[in-house]
DNA sequence: CGAGTACTTGACCCAGATCAAGCCATGTGG
DNA sequence: CCACATGGCTTGATCTGGGTCAAGTACTCG
């Protein structure tokens, strides 16, 4: 972790209030754990931030000790390549993880960046290890946030066209929020152009070349960073619609937790 | 799983010799478990095939059951999009793992099929799951194997040029031979160069031009099916290599177990 | 040996990148 | 409160990497 020490003071006095705010009971693991179990899990989740905008929570190369879940705010994931050039890797909102990837090399593969005032909790992975096996179900969990997390990036990968990855981009961001207790008609990018076009290794001007013909084309309206879903259907199916796979096949696109 | 059962009969029968010889000791599971331990694993490790060439393992859409490692042989996995076109996810060789993306949908969200003849390793997934409480050592691998893939996905997702991505397929490649035993220098493509190019997605003709390409440059020799690397090094720096980690991290490049 | 499939090679095309202005919202300092 | 800088966004013009189409060539297997 890289972030200089200025905000660690602040983010020690706050650790234990922020503990009580972090409420791990709707965010960061939401599924059958025992009241008992849940205490025992929040004992050993610590915190950071708030960072703000710009702030780095950790750096390609730093060693790995913890995963993130975001309690709210947002991140971005990056990797700088040999040239210099940034490709996002995903964005993560209150309720995701982060820091994933990290697992296998024992080192963060990626920089994850707060995208506004965002705070996040950090589950030191060593504990969380040994607490999966005594906790029924949050092991499998883990592996099921991975699972879930691999295919949304395989899905990525494939071969689709500019227009089939934005509308796929916007229809699983609606869900997600939706999913978060937002609108699921009405978002609020809160990446700038530049990072979408990257997560979805578009220029930029393509992106904005896109969201205008989408609103043309009654998909959309888009008005600065707000965006309305008029026809989210649509955009679904733009978007790819994972083959052969149901309605929840479309939940795949992030490793909400 | 949804292949016809001619081949189900002589599977049976050899069950208990395949058995025998899976030896997770040196295939899928080399890690640091005990005698006793390994014992457990083995014995609820069941046993598919062999397939012949063209079989599948199991489909998009079938129920999840089990996780498999490949004894010998090799496999791809792909799926289908709404227009048709199939995406090849990935190769899986002797020691690795298929079947992975299947944990969170609780379906197969690929279908995997033999590009030879193949003999597998299905590890029933929920007895796993309660196995991996127990034996220390498991949980964690099945974590980072899982944090590999996600990590070599998202490698093959992000914006590389054509020569890159098959650069860096071939270095790859070479790599996960080398740690079967195979040589590195040496590669037999166990997969038809339209895998390969849907893999990478690419045009069947682009991998043909490039492969064209390298070899007048130098880089490889391609006779058909068998390349030699003549300047690994330099497939390593085409291929983008990681940017910031160290050789390990090129060992990212796929799940082997 | 013939048929099918995999691979190669060449000619042409197009989706999306890049280059180049301009625009518009938010500062920021006078 | 206004100039004006700054960075994000849009829009147009042009270029190009790699796709597509087409025509072979070469294994492979019955």
């Amino acid at each position: 972790m890289s972030d200089n020490s200025s905000d660690k003071v602040i983010s020690i006095s706050r650790l234990r209030q922020a503990c009580r705010n972090c409420s791990l009971r709707d965010l960061c693991l939401p599924m059958g754990l025992s009241n008992e179990d849940l205490q025992r899990l929040e004992g050993l989740v610590g915190s950071r931030g708030p960072l703000r905008r710009g702030d780095h929570l950790f750096r390609e190369g730093d060693g790995f000790h913890a995963i993130y879940a975001v309690r709210y705010g947002a991140l971005k994931t990056y990797t700088i390549d040999d040239e210099g050039r940034e490709h996002v890797l995903g964005f993560h909102m209150a309720g995701e993880l982060a820091g994933l990837d990290a697992i296998y090399p024992a080192e963060h593969a990626c920089s994850a960046q707060a995208l506004q005032a965002t705070s996040v909790c950090a589950v030191p992975f060593a504990r969380l290890e040994s607490l999966a096996r005594d906790i029924s179900g949050l092991q499998i969990h883990l592996l099921r946030v991975l699972s879930k997390e691999l295919g949304a990036t395989a899905h990525l990968a494939a071969d689709h066209t500019a227009e089939q990855r934005l509308a796929g981009f916007l229809y699983s961001l609606s869900r997600r929020l939706g999913l978060r207790g937002y609108s699921e008609r009405e978002l609020h990018l809160f990446m700038p152009r530049r990072d979408i076009a990257s997560h979805l290794r578009l220029a930029t001007e393509t992106v904005s070349r896109l969201l205008a013909r989408f609103q043309q084309q009654g998909l959309i309206k888009v008005s600065r960073k707000h965006i309305e879903l008029l026809d989210p259907e649509a955009l679904r199916h733009l978007g790819g619609a994972m083959a052969g796979a149901g309605p929840e096949a479309a939940e795949r696109c992030r490793g909400d937790l």
